[in-house]
DNA sequence: GTAACTTCATTGACAGTTCAACTATTCCTC
DNA sequence: GAGGAATAGTTGAACTGTCAATGAAGTTAC
């Protein structure tokens, strides 16, 4: 039921608009350093890191796609280019006939290790630089509470 | 000049990766809300907010890719299709013969009048709702923080 | 005043994402 | 254990955004 529209306030409007501009310029910015100095999307290399998190580093398709946040259709996509270029490789899954591993490879492992640094850099350079102590405290627990009630709702 | 990879401590590794999903999700809630409930897409709305704020529903292309940081082509493909749709009309600036003006018409405020709503709601409720106010207040100092880093880097 | 440079906006080709439709397999229930 | 529902993954078409090239108009410097 929605009678009246709760409005933002004025200091309300003020944060939305810098987490709106700060989250637009960060990811673009991003992207771009990872795409200079790589071969790998931001979405790619997020693929390769949840895999080398993994024994063996292999993940089902749905459970890597839930992890990702992203659409299996999205992640079928992608999966296929990384296959074409050797940084992934697809299987069934032995468990369920349904299922597709997605298993990296050492060539994409290796462009994992070429790409991470210059992630990991840009994230400190342009976020935690940026931020007190408080600050990044405050962060953590704001967006925890904000990623918890949307797997939720 | 980058000798040693300053990695993230296990701490920072939570709340980027808290950040990540939080963002991942609120984005998609918002845009599927949006799109379920009006006929605009998220970059489509923004662009009508920032009309609707200036005398004249009028900004140049430049000054409005600017201002939503979409790059000049993005913006002249998004302002085409809103144009044909009749939310939108562009008029050479008389100020400057390069120029475009990109002015609402009375059927897009109609629309935004129509979203803005569904938008504002999801706002308050998936991110303001879920914070103190003191979240609220960090997330603002944070934001504002990278967004100037990041404007000037 | 004109040549070189910059800015504004657009264009078309391409890459990545979404959406709806589809196949194959497993789970559930009777 | 058979039929129906749910789940896993893929596919192709449509859509959105990026990139590099373009043209047109303004700016600068000589």
């Amino acid at each position: 039921m929605r009678c009246v529209t709760r409005w933002l306030s004025e200091a309300e409007q003020q944060v939305w608009r810098a987490f709106l501009e700060a989250n637009q310029r960060l990811w673009d910015k991003l992207a771009r350093e990872l795409d200079d100095e790589s071969d790998l999307s931001l979405a790619e290399y997020e693929i390769l890191v949840r895999l080398s998190e993994v024994e063996g580093w292999s993940l089902r398709m749905s459970e890597l796609a839930d992890r990702l946040v992203h659409s299996r259709s999205r992640l079928t996509h992608t999966a296929r280019r990384m296959e074409e270029r050797g940084l992934v490789r697809r299987e069934a899954c032995p468990a369920d006939g349904r299922g597709v591993l997605c298993v990296m490879t050492d060539a994409g492992y290796a462009e994992l290790v070429k790409a991470a640094p210059v992630h990991v850099e840009g994230v400190r350079t342009h976020l935690f630089d940026q931020l007190t102590p408080d600050e990044v405290a405050a962060l953590g627990s704001a967006m925890r509470k904000v990623r918890e009630h949307l797997r939720t709702a």
